[in-house]
Parts: C-alpha cells; structure tokens; sequence
DNA sequence: GCCGTTTTCGGCCCGACTGTTTTCAGTCG
C-alpha cells in the first residue's frame, strides 16, 4: 500500500494536467506539479497532518493544502471531480502520445469529440481530422508513428539494460575525430533504478561529424529529430538523445543534461534571484550579459552559492536546502565498499563455482567475502545440511589461495509466512552471516506481511533481510508492508537491510531506503550474484544508496573487517 | 496558486526542434 503522500501526489499532477488540458494558467499548472512533487518526497507522512502542517510542505499554500485536506476527509477533491466530469480520462490519456501535448489533446476532444487513443487512430484513418487547424498530414502521420511507439517503446526500463548500451555509444562517440570530451547525463547518472531515455551529451567545435555517427549507429532504428546542436534516435529499447555544445560548455551543459528537471527549476530560480541567468551554456550576468561561469560544474553551482551537489541527490529532494547549510551527505561511492554480503554458487542456483566467485572477489580487492547460497525450503535448490556443511569448510580453505580476502560463510534464508526460516537456532548458529528473504507468499495481507518480516528481524542469527519489499522491475510489485513498523524494527534489533543490487531488483528501492534512515536503520549493498559478471552489478546498489542519501557509515559493507564482524557476532558493530 | 536577500503584489526557468505559419505555437527535455 503506498503512502498518502504518494496518492496526493498522483492527485495533484492529475490535476495539473488536467488545468492543462482544459487551458487553465500555465503558472498555475507549475505550482500543482511542484506541489505534487514536494509532497511526494514529503519525508514525513502526509496522512494525519491538519492544514497548518500541511502548509509546511513547500510549494503547499492555502488552496492546496484545503486539496489536501479535504482528500483526507472525504476521499476526494471537488474541484478535481469537476475538472474530470469535463475531460474524460482517455483525452488525458492521448498526451502520453509522443508529439501530443494538453493543447491538441484537447482541440481532438472539443473539435472531434476524439476521447481515446483508438478513436484518434479511426478518427485519422478515416480523414475526420482533414481541416483542422494545427493538423496538417505530417502531424497525421506523427500521431500515427505515435501511437505505434507508444505500444512499443514507450516503456521505462532497468538501469542494467540502460547502462551497457550509454557506454558503448559514449565509446563510439569518444572516438570519433573532432570530438572533445563525451558522457551520458541525465537520470543514467543520476542512478535512477529505471531509464525513460538515454541523454549524451558531447562538446566539438563541429557537431556534424558526431550528428553523423550519432544517427549512423548501428543501434538506431529511428530517427526523431536532427538539428545542429541536438540530435534524438530511438533504438529497440529506448530513444536516446545527443547534444552538442562547445568545449567551453561542458560543466553548464552537465549540470543542465543531468538534470532533474525539478533539480534544474530551483538552481535556476536561485541563479534568477542572484541577478544571473542559467542555461546549458552557462551562467549569465542579466544586467551586462557576460558568461561568468560554464566550464565545470563545480563553476556553476559556486556562482550560485552552492557546493557541487551529487548527481544522484539532484532530485529537488531537500539537496538545494542542505547545501545552503553545508550538509550535503559524504555519499558512499564504489571505492567505499570492501566486500559482498550475498552471492551465490553452483551449489545451488549460481553458475560459477565457489572458487571461481572467491577468486572474483579477490580481484576486486573486497576484505571480506560472503558466499550465501538457498536454504532448503527453496525445495528446488535441494540444499541439505551435509552440502552446507561440506561448502563451510571449503570456504574455510579458501584464504590461502587469496590472503588478502576473508571469506564468510552464509546463506540465503526463505521467511515463511509466519517469519520462520529454514534451521534451527543452533543450526544457523554455525554460519558466518545469515540473509533472510521473501521467496514466496508475496500477496501476504499487509498486517501479516509487516508481522513476517518483524519476526526476522527479531530473530538473533538474521542479520540483513536481503531484497526486502521482493520486487522485480517491470514484473512483480513490492510485497505490501507497513514500512515505518518493519524500519523501525531493524533499528531496534540491529539488522541490516539489503539494498539488493541485481539491476532487476534494486531492492530496497532509494525512496524505502531513505525513509529507512530516518529511522537509524544500517543498510547492506549486496550484488546478489549468481555468475561472476554479477558481482560488478554492485555499482547499481551503490547508485541507490547515494539515492537514499547514505554515506559510508549507513553500509556495513564500506565497514573495515573487525566492525563488520562485530556487527556479524552480535548485531551492532559498534 | 505560491512566494518573498525587489516581501503582500507582481512576478514565476530556459532553449531546441518541428510543423504550419509568414512570425510563432506546441512539444519536449
């Protein structure tokens, strides 16, 4: 069940789009979406708050808060009712139609009586749209390429498919001649657990030989849109867009390509009060028109009186406030972390063998290791007590081929409904480190699911619940929990959550984690590897981390090996 | 509709590309 701030949210943006559909004030559409942003990274709960708490929530004023208010009473806002009895939802619908925005929505709608997608595709196919002012055939025909892309493309996808593809195209970039310096921006920087579209960004002092190759590539199917400095393709999983810019740029055009979008309004409303202007080619004196600052970002965000602020926080989620006081988090990196609390081998549904995955580790140069293969009751691993008997002592036999490592032996341990786990205490005792899991009974009712996982966590031998709300991107939901009663049980009993870092799961997702911390919860960034390519997925778990504003004293596996094994033996670590 | 280092009114982020139009509105990021 999501939190009231996240249904308010949904709420208050349904509403800006609405105001935009139906030609309200285009300033009075911004104020609905910033609200909706602020209240959906509210980081107190909503549900509960009178109006003069609510009007504490930036971007929340009287009116909006009355909005609020009066949802928390009566399950509904009137004037939101009214607003839906004049656009039916299918118009608010066909403006996800690329090249479809509120305006021409609502001209289909008040012109054609168009309420759906499929009514806009007869309406086209059966030339009803012939005369209609701002549609011409070349609009028919993108409305149609649209609609098709639509049922396509238009997806979001997980960070691991993202990835691979922005750094082959960066590479490609890179090389070719002419070009100065190239990377990928937007939310692939940020570390987003999902990637909508793929921005790069590039500076030359010709564009056209990288627009050449940019469009050339060999996995563009489409392309969108081709000017001098900006350049949009689509590639069978997403649309990526290049930019650009002069050397003398970069740090503007970063800072503005990273985004966020929300990140980017405020630095820009800062730059506006400072008498300066902010654009992706630098920051601008209004009055004499002078660039002062573009070639770093750290440039940019110094002439705005801010330190550089991590991409990953660039959410407009309380990051602009906390640099002004100079308490943006130390963010756990990759070099932070010293080894790998939950991995897999052949012994049960890895693919590689232990030694294969403890000679892995070492490379990486991890201190510490843990191998945590299925317990039994995940029947289909057939794991016994013999086989993990057997795997602790070749795990004990592993530090002298790779000294610098220490190995750990653990398992992955199934919750049943009820909390219980597959051992006994005096089994579990004999293991290095014990992660516990969701594997089954995900539709569990809420009390239920909240009273399964605060029993692991009471259990002594259970010292990280591993990818807890037991999402998979894109394929099965989170688990429903009441989130603040399982935090808060992991901070009173010492137990770690995983932030699993398979790029399926990414779990727990940033926005949990965060909350988490609120509470004092420590967090274990495991790659949940089941092949030795897996264990450098470790990268996306820490994305989610500085997602989730931890720095290295939150994750017990940027600890040195004796906190770790202290917090192992007795579940504190301090 | 919100907000205040121009503070209770008058502002409100910035620019590229496309299509249909002759100077710009709509869409997107």
């Amino acid at each position: 069940m999501e939190r009231m701030n996240d249904e308010v949210a949904a709420l208050l943006q349904e509403y800006a789009d609405l105001i935009a559909i139906t030609g309200g004030d285009a300033f009075k559409i911004r104020v609905y979406e910033k609200a909706a942003r602020s209240v959906g990274g509210f980081a107190q709960d909503i549900a509960g708050l009178d109006e003069r708490g609510l009007r504490r929530i930036p971007n929340v004023g009287a009116s909006i808060a009355a909005k609020i208010d009066e949802y928390a009473h009566t399950g509904a806002i009137h004037q939101l009712e009214e607003l839906r009895a004049r656009v039916p939802a299918g118009v608010r619908l066909l403006t996800t139609i690329p090249t479809l925005g509120p305006k021409k929505a609502m001209v289909l709608y008040r012109e054609r009586g168009i309420d759906s997608v499929e009514s806009l595709e007869r309406a086209i196919h059966a030339g009803a749209l012939q005369g209609l002012p701002g549609f011409g055939a070349r609009t028919e025909e993108n409305l149609l390429h649209g609609i098709q892309v639509l049922g396509k493309t238009g997806r979001r996808v997980h960070i691991g498919l993202a990835m691979p593809l922005a750094e082959d195209i960066v590479a490609r970039l890179a090389a070719v001649p002419g070009c100065d310096r190239c990377a990928y921006a937007g939310s692939l920087r940020r570390m987003k657990d999902t990637i909508g579209d793929i921005d790069v960004l590039a500076t030359a002092d010709d564009s056209a030989p990288l627009m050449s190759a940019f469009t050339a590539l060999p996995c563009v199917t489409e392309v969108v849109a081709r000017g001098e400095t900006k350049c949009s393709v689509r590639t069978p999983t997403l649309q990526v867009d290049l930019r650009v810019v002069r050397r003398d740029s970069w740090g503007a055009a970063l800072q503005y390509f990273t985004g966020s979008k929300a990140h980017n309004i405020r630095t820009r409303e800062i730059a506006v009060h400072r008498k300066l202007k902010l654009s992706e080619y630098g920051v601008f004196d209004v009055n004499t028109g002078a660039r002062i600052a573009s070639a770093r970002e750290e440039d940019v965000y110094a002439m705005l009186g801010l330190p550089w602020i991590p991409p990953a926080l660039r959410e407009d989620g309380g990051e602009i406030e906390a640099a002004v006081l100079g308490e943006l988090p130390r963010l756990a990196t990759d070099a932070d972390i010293r080894g790998d609390l939950h991995t897999h081998t052949r012994l049960s549904d890895g693919l590689a063998t232990l030694e294969e995955m403890a000679a892995a580790a070492a490379a990486r140069g991890y201190a510490y290791y843990a191998v945590t293969d299925h317990a039994p009751n995940l029947y289909m691993q057939r794991m016994t007590d013999d086989k993990a008997l057997d795997q602790r002592e070749r795990v004990r036999r592993l530090g002298s081929a790779h000294p610098g490592t220490r190995f750990l032996h653990g398992t992955e341990l199934n919750l049943d409904p009820d909390g219980e786990v597959d051992w006994p205490p005096e089994f579990l005792a004999g293991f290095d480190v014990c992660v516990a899991s969701v594997h089954s009974h995900f539709t569990l009712p809420r009390a239920r699911m909240t009273r399964r996982l605060v029993r692991a966590c009471e259990n002594p031998h259970i010292k990280i619940i591993g990818h807890p709300t037991g999402r998979v991107i894109g394929r099965r939901e989170p688990v429903d929990a009441d989130w603040e009663e399982v935090f808060a049980a992991c901070a009173r009993t010492g137990t770690a959550l995983e932030i699993d870092a398979f790029p399926d799961r990414l779990d727990l997702p940033a926005g949990l984690a965060r909350r988490a911390l609120g509470h004092g919860v420590v967090f274990s960034i495991g790659s949940d590897a089941h092949a030795v390519p897996h264990l450098a997925n470790m990268r996306y778990g820490v994305g989610i981390a500085q997602r989730a504003w931890l720095d290295p004293g939150h994750v017990i596996n940027t600890w040195p090996p004796d906190r770790l094994l202290r917090f192992l033996g007795d579940g504190r670590g301090r």
